[in-house]
DNA sequence: GCGCTTTCAGAAAGCGCTTTCTGGTAAGGT
DNA sequence: ACCTTACCAGAAAGCGCTTTCTGAAAGCGC
């Protein structure tokens, strides 16, 4: 038995097929005892502060400045009412504690496309650290790229009374969404709430982290002729995202500063599927090719490279490849991808922090960029011939 | 200028250097002019149920039950208390919403480690379409795989009144940890409150979720055995995980099947810098080296994997790697790994179903096992000399 | 036309807390 | 011994909703 071919996936004829299908048949049930030591007294729904103070022998009052600590309680009456909340397995309402008081509740809601795409999971990854340190709870909401759903999550966080709203990789060219979110966030802003976002917006009244998208793709694109390459093909995104957009137009920016023309624009879905996709049809296509292609990001750079080696294109002797926002997998790959990088978590905690910043005055917004830096890896080198 | 060597990075002489630290530098201001659709009537601080009934003319009730639409209403009044709610950018406060009503909040709680991890990612990114789907929020909380950290969460999730809450790859074979978690869970789960979980957990008393890792692991031992090994190492995380002291016996059992002994176990953290650190352990220890090495997770195979290319040992002509999880960056390395493949999307929908499932009554609780399949890619093949 | 049911709007009672406000008691000043 | 301060516990008023309960008006059969 030799190794597989690469690529190539075989499942050992002795195991059974996938469960992934009939899963409910593997359901099982089985007794519990209950823990001798958990069985206390019984709480018949949930223990009330009321029912605390009752047992301490306290009134109402006291017991919640005994257990929240605002105002001085003698510490006898303290210790008897958090012996009692300890007793009675007491856990406060946080609806009722939000309702009451000014301060409103301790979350933050982030919205983003989709926590599997390593590109979220290092912001969020950053933004759930800073939450973790500040005792704040996240609520998180994936909008799988629908500009209306993302719209509707912005509805829900304001009802939640979230104290600020975390947008990652919005930024749709898109008049309709432009006008929703604003309808939402305006009044949220207006309210008290903060509102911060990964990603240029167009729409200026909010704190913005801001990827430096157009220069980074311009340096990158100044690196690439640096090796030698005047032949360039991008694979791109779904152009109503400023993102993509302005990467593209980064790209040609830095291009056209040495004096060279973009020759082909290949557009696929922001999945590493889209850049497999794209990278096939540019390969399909006749005429010269290319000898170095740049993927919008990285995502897309991945699946373009597994192309690439599919077709027995060699990178980066046959053709160079670089990506943008250095998700960690690009380093794992061989070649290892050039791209711009990102510092995605920091991103994460400094949106975090930008949005609970004291707010910065009437019709005033904060914008911090974040310069990528080019890292040049073994997916680039000089062009074929050279 | 030739391509730089495999994993070293370049970073040209033009671009500055990383702007992660003096991030505040790069903070500026600007003037934002209020869109003038937006201006309506402005709401002071929130607009309340009872701001739209006067507006609309009815009363509160009417407010409300023109809104939520539970009893009949005229749909004249229905019409007006919409217009005004429109009108006045109304939105419930989810608080009250929760207090009042017995239904309770939209949200359930999701306890993970980490969602940098991409185990992890997937399985939440499974949780996050479940819920989408049924307009739940999620309240996302990062442990970093703290056990306290762990029940205080699960302790703000009660607060929160969450609906359910999901604990992902936690498992700890710790006492207090157990004992903790018994008294944070029992009282909530009498209180209506819905738990699930993905791993083993000692406690039998929330629903479950369970790979079925010792099985996994057995079968691939005996697929590596057909592949001619005898000689293995097993590179292990934390033995207080259950799911590494499950997937470490069950190897353990499936090669004592071939009347195989394990000749080496090496535990490093349970992350790509512990599996890397890890290997290179093994790989500097002086004796005959093994023919096969699994790593407990694809996360440790893939540190595994790069510190095996950096000695100069060829996968799998020198040495076969396996891990375990499938998480998608395997298929993306050269070459790509062997892994046990668990259905991480579907194991995420699968997990929060089972906790919104109507109780299964009382000290009843369900497990759902979960098989992994062995799949056999590249970086698996026959042991030298054979 | 009268008493019946039916329909639906409004009043009001909470949900579980925080937070003023009030008042009682002990300590301190003269 | 009397009055002032300070301190601190309790009563009560909400926070913004849902949901019973109540009652007015309308529809109906006789």
């Amino acid at each position: 038995m030799t190794a597989p071919a690469h690529g190539q996936e075989v499942v050992p004829k002795f195991r059974g097929p996938a469960t992934t299908a009939p899963l409910g048949v593997e359901l099982s049930e089985r007794e519990t005892p209950v823990h001798p030591d958990t069985r206390r007294r019984a709480p018949a729904a949930h223990v009330t502060l009321d029912a605390v103070a009752r047992e301490a022998g306290v009134s109402l009052a006291t017991a919640s400045r005994a257990l929240n600590g605002t105002t001085r309680v003698r510490d006898d009456l303290r210790g008897r009412v958090r012996a009692a909340a300890d007793l009675l397995g007491y856990i406060p309402n946080a609806h009722a504690q939000a309702l009451a008081s000014a301060e409103g509740n301790r979350t933050v809601g982030l919205i983003c496309h989709d926590v599997g795409d390593p590109y979220f999971a290092g912001i969020a990854s950053g933004v759930m650290r800073a939450a973790a340190e500040q005792d704040l709870l996240v609520m998180l909401a994936s909008t799988f790229r629908e500009p209306a759903r993302e719209i509707a999550y912005v509805s829900m966080l304001r009802a939640q009374r979230a104290r600020a709203i975390l947008l990652i990789g919005s930024g749709f060219q898109d008049r309709a969404w432009e006008r929703g979110m604003d309808t939402e966030l305006e009044p949220y802003v207006r309210a008290g709430g903060r509102v911060a976002v990964v990603s240029r917006h167009r729409s200026m009244r909010v704190d913005t982290v801001q990827p430096e998208n157009r220069a980074g793709a311009a340096a990158l694109a100044a690196s690439l002729v640096e090796l030698g390459h005047r032949d360039f093909a991008v694979l791109s995104g779904p152009p109503e995202l400023t993102t993509v957009a302005d990467r593209l137009a980064g790209f040609r920016e830095g291009l056209a500063a040495a004096g060279i023309t973009l020759r082909r624009v290949v557009r696929g879905a922001f999945t590493r599927e889209g850049g497999h996709a794209a990278a096939r049809q540019l390969l399909a296509t006749g005429g010269a090719r290319p000898t170095c292609v740049f993927a919008v990001t990285d995502v897309m750079a991945v699946g373009a490279l597994a192309a690439l080696r599919e077709a027995g294109v060699r990178v980066p002797e046959d053709m160079s490849l670089a990506g943008f926002d250095d998700i960690p997998v690009v380093r794992e790959v061989s070649p290892p991808l050039t791209t711009v990088a990102l510092p995605l978590t920091e991103m994460g905690e400094q949106v975090i922090a930008l949005a609970l910043r004291t707010p910065s005055g009437a019709g005033r917004s904060r914008v911090l960029r974040i310069e990528g830096n080019v890292v040049l890896r073994g997916s680039t080198g000089a062009p074929p011939g050279s």
